[in-house]
DNA sequence: ACGACGCGCCAC
DNA sequence: AAACGTGGCGCGTCGT
C-alpha cells in the first residue's frame, strides 16, 4: 500500500493507494463496514460512450482516509468486489460514476443507483444558484471550498498545473498522465474525503429544513434520466453526414454572396455592420457595449423589409451563411462526433440544473433543436420497427400559474376545456377578436409567466405600447388573482426578509432582489419542472420507461413498437395527467414515423404522409408533494 | 495556444 | 412605475 499524506481543515488526512493482491482485504474490509462510503472515479474523459472510454482509477473513501484502487493495473475486480459490499455510496454528481462503471462492467447501474446519495443533488437543494448568480456554485471544488476547507482547490490547481508542465491540456492530461503521479492520485483520494464530509454537512442542513423528501424524489428523477441516456437514441448517420455536406454548402454560396460586399467574417458583428453602413443602411440600435447591433432581428428586418425599400442582400447572405453554421457545428456535427459504435447519441442529461430545477442536456443540445425546420430532427431515429412518439403537457406553466395564483376565473376555462386564449382575447376585446388580437392575449399570458410587464410584451409581440398597455390591464381585470400573487410574493421578502419562494414540492429558490418580479416564474417553473418529473417516474412504474428517449422540459419523446403505438401513448399520457389545486394538467400524443423530423413536416418515409395523431387524455392523481403516488387517484391535501 | 467573456441564436 | 424566466453552445475578441 502506497501512502500520501495530507492536511484538510487543518487535520491529517491519508490516501491509500492499492499496490498488489496483498492489499485487497483491507480495501474490501473497508468498503464492507464503513456505513457511508464516498466513491469517485478518475476515468480517461467525459465520453463515456466514447470506444476508447476507460475507467483509471475507482476511489472509496470516508471523512479522513481514502482508498485508491488503480483499476488500469487489473485491480478492477477488487472495484466491482468493493462496490457490491458497500452500503450507502455517496458520490458527487453519481450519473458520470455509475454510468462509467456500468458501461466499462464493472458495476450494474441498478444495482447500485438504489444505494447512491449524490452531494450535487443536495447541494442543488440547499442553493439552486450557480456560482456568478450569488450561489457557491454545484462543483465539488465549488461547494468544498466554502463549505470544508477554503484550500480545498488547490490540489486541482496543482493537478492542472501538472498537465500544462506535461504540455498536455486539462481534457487530454486526465486520459494521459502517468496513473503513478503523486498529485494525480493525492487528487483523486481527496475528492472522496471532501464528497463524504459534504455529504454530512449537506445531510445535517436537509434534515434541519425537513427537505428529505424532495431530495429522495431528486435521487429517483435522476435514475430515471440516467437510464434514459445510458438507452441513448439511435442516430441516422447517413442522412446526417448528406445533412452536414448540405449546410456546407449553403453555407459556402452565402459566404461568397457576404464576400462581395467586404465581408470575410460572417459572425463579426463589426464588420458586418461596417459594410451595411457602406451599402448606405442606416442602423439604429446599439449593444450594451456600444457597438452597433446587427442581431437577427434587425438583419432579418434589412433582409425583408416592408413595401417601398429594396430588400439588402448582405443581410440576407449573412443570415443564411451563420444560419446553416450554426446548424451543422452545434447540431449535426454533434450528433456525428457523440455518437457510439453503434450509431447512438446518449447526450448527457442533468436532471437538476436550472435554479428552477429545470433539466438540461447537452452534448449534443438535443433541448434546443430547430423546430420551425424539420432537417435537423430528421437526424433521429426510431428503433428498427418502431415509430416516433411524442407526448407533452397541454400548456403546463399557464395551468400551474392557474393553480398556484388559485385564479378563479382561469380555473374554471381550464377545467371546462375551454381555449384560454380565445377566451381571453373575447373578454378584452369582444366576441369578434381577431387573431393578432389572440395573439396578444397569448403574449400577455406567457409575459405574467415570465413576469414581464407590458414594454416587454410590446416589444417581444411588436405592437404598440398603449395598446399593449391596455390590454395588459384588461388583463389584470380578467384574472385580478395573479397579479395578487406576484404582489403578494414581494411583499412577502419585504416583511420577512426571507429573499425566497417556497414551490408546492419544498423547493426553495432564492430571489435577486433587483429582479423581484422573477419571483412568480420561480414559483412556476420549478413547479411544471416537478410536474414533469413525478410523470417520468410514473412513466417508468406504469411499465412504460424503456420506450423514453428524451425529455424536453414539458414534452417526453419515445421510440415505440408501430403496432402499439397507440395504446402505448395513451398509456404515457395517462401516467402523465395530474390535478394541481383542482386544476387538470393534462398530456397529448403525437405519433410519427421512423424520425423524429416526421413529426415537424418531413416527408414521411415509408408512408406517403405522416401519420400524427392528437388524442387529449382526462386527468387524474395529484401533484402536491413529490412523494405522493403517482398516476393514483388520490387527493391532495 | 488556451481560456474567459460578450454576443447571438437555438429550444421550452 | 417598471420589471421577460431557464438553459447549451459557437464565434469573435481580448487577455494571459
Amino acid at each position: 500500500m502506497r501512502i500520501l499524506n495530507h492536511t484538510m481543515a487543518g487535520a491529517p488526512v491519508e490516501v491509500r493507494v492499492l499496490e498488489g493482491r496483498g492489499d485487497s482485504a483491507e480495501l474490501l474490509n473497508f468498503c464492507t463496514h464503513t456505513p457511508v462510503l464516498a466513491m469517485d472515479t478518475e476515468t480517461t474523459g467525459l465520453d463515456i460512450y466514447a470506444a476508447n472510454f476507460r475507467i483509471r482509477t475507482v476511489q472509496f473513501g470516508h471523512a479522513d482516509l481514502a482508498y485508491v484502487v488503480p483499476v488500469e493495473y487489473g485491480f478492477g475486480d477488487l472495484a466491482t468486489e468493493g462496490l457490491r459490499r458497500s452500503r450507502t455510496l455517496v458520490c458527487h454528481n453519481a450519473p458520470f460514476d455509475l454510468l462509467s462503471l456500468d458501461r466499462t462492467g464493472l458495476a450494474d447501474f441498478e444495482k447500485l443507483a438504489p444505494r447512491v446519495r449524490d452531494t450535487r443533488l443536495m447541494a442543488h437543494q440547499l442553493d439552486s444558484r450557480a456560482q456568478g448568480e450569488g450561489g457557491i456554485g454545484h462543483g465539488l471544488k465549488d461547494l468544498a471550498e466554502a463549505l470544508i476547507d477554503d484550500q480545498a482547490p488547490d490540489t486541482q490547481t496543482g493537478l492542472h498545473q501538472v498537465f500544462r508542465q506535461l504540455g498536455l491540456r486539462v481534457s487530454e492530461g486526465f486520459a494521459q498522465i502517468d496513473l503513478a503521479h503523486p498529485v494525480y492520485l493525492l487528487y483523486a483520494g481527496l475528492d472522496v474525503i471532501l464528497t463524504h464530509r459534504l455529504h454530512t454537512v449537506l445531510t445535517a442542513e436537509i434534515q434541519r429544513r425537513q427537505v428529505a423528501q424532495l431530495v429522495d424524489f431528486d435521487h429517483q428523477v435522476q435514475q430515471a434520466t440516467s437510464r434514459m441516456q445510458r438507452r441513448g437514441m439511435l442516430l441516422d448517420v447517413e442522412y446526417t453526414e448528406r445533412l452536414v455536406v448540405e449546410l456546407r454548402d449553403d453555407a459556402e454560396a452565402a459566404r461568397r454572396e457576404a464576400a462581395q460586399w467586404g465581408v470575410t467574417k460572417v459572425g463579426s458583428p463589426a464588420q458586418v455592420a461596417e459594410a451595411l453602413i457602406a451599402m448606405g443602411e442606416e442602423l439604429a440600435e446599439r449593444t450594451a457595449g456600444g457597438a452597433w447591433k446587427v442581431d437577427k432581428q434587425v438583419l432579418g428586418g434589412l433582409a425583408d423589409p416592408g413595401r417601398g425599400r429594396g430588400a439588402n442582400p448582405l443581410a440576407a447572405a449573412v443570415l443564411a451563411a451563420k444560419r446553416a453554421d450554426k446548424w451543422r457545428t452545434s447540431y449535426a456535427e454533434a450528433m456525428l462526433a457523440n455518437r457510439d459504435s453503434h450509431d447512438r447519441i446518449h447526450p448527457t442529461i442533468n436532471a437538476l440544473q436550472a435554479r428552477t430545477a429545470r433539466m438540461s442536456v447537452s452534448n449534443p443540445p438535443l433541448q434546443q433543436l430547430p423546430s420551425r425546420d424539420w432537417r435537423i430532427r430528421q437526424c433521429i431515429l426510431a428503433e428498427p420497427g418502431h415509430v416516433i412518439l411524442s407526448a407533452d403537457f397541454a400548456s403546463v406553466e399557464l395551468r400551474v400559474l392557474a393553480a398556484l395564483a388559485d385564479e378563479q376565473a382561469m380555473k374554471s376555462l381550464i377545467q371546462n376545456g375551454v381555449d384560454l386564449h380565445d377566451s381571453t382575447a373575447a373578454a378584452l376585446f369582444g366576441p369578434n377578436f381577431t387573431k393578432a388580437q389572440r395573439q396578444l392575449a397569448k403574449a400577455i399570458a406567457f409575459g405574467k409567466v415570465y413576469g414581464g410587464g407590458a414594454a416587454g410584451i410590446a416589444r417581444q409581440t411588436g405592437v404598440e405600447l398603449s395598446i399593449v398597455e391596455r390590454a395588459v390591464a384588461g388583463f389584470d381585470r380578467t384574472y385580478p388573482a395573479i397579479s395578487r400573487l406576484s404582489h403578494r410574493l414581494r411583499d412577502r421578502v419585504r416583511l420577512t426578509g426571507e429573499r425566497w419562494v417556497t414551490t408546492p414540492t419544498g423547493r426553495r429558490i432564492h430571489l435577486d432582489s433587483d429582479r423581484l418580479y422573477a419571483a412568480t416564474n420561480y414559483l412556476i417553473q420549478p413547479t411544471a419542472r416537478d410536474i414533469a418529473a413525478q410523470a417520468l417516474l410514473a412513466i417508468e412504474d406504469a411499465g412504460y420507461g424503456e420506450f423514453l428517449r428524451m425529455v424536453i422540459h414539458d414534452e417526453f419523446l419515445a421510440s415505440v413498437p408501430a403496432v402499439d403505438a397507440e395504446e402505448i401513448g395513451h398509456g404515457i399520457t395517462q401516467a402523465m395527467s395530474m390535478t394541481l389545486r383542482g386544476v387538470p394538467i393534462d398530456a397529448d400524443f403525437e405519433v410519427g414515423g421512423r424520425s423524429w423530423g416526421s413529426l415537424y413536416g418531413a416527408p414521411a418515409t415509408g408512408h406517403f404522409f405522416a401519420q400524427t395523431h392528437k388524442v387529449a387524455t382526462h386527468s387524474s392523481g395529484s401533484v402536491e408533494a413529490p412523494t405522493e403516488p403517482h398516476g393514483e387517484g388520490g387527493a391532495a391535501s
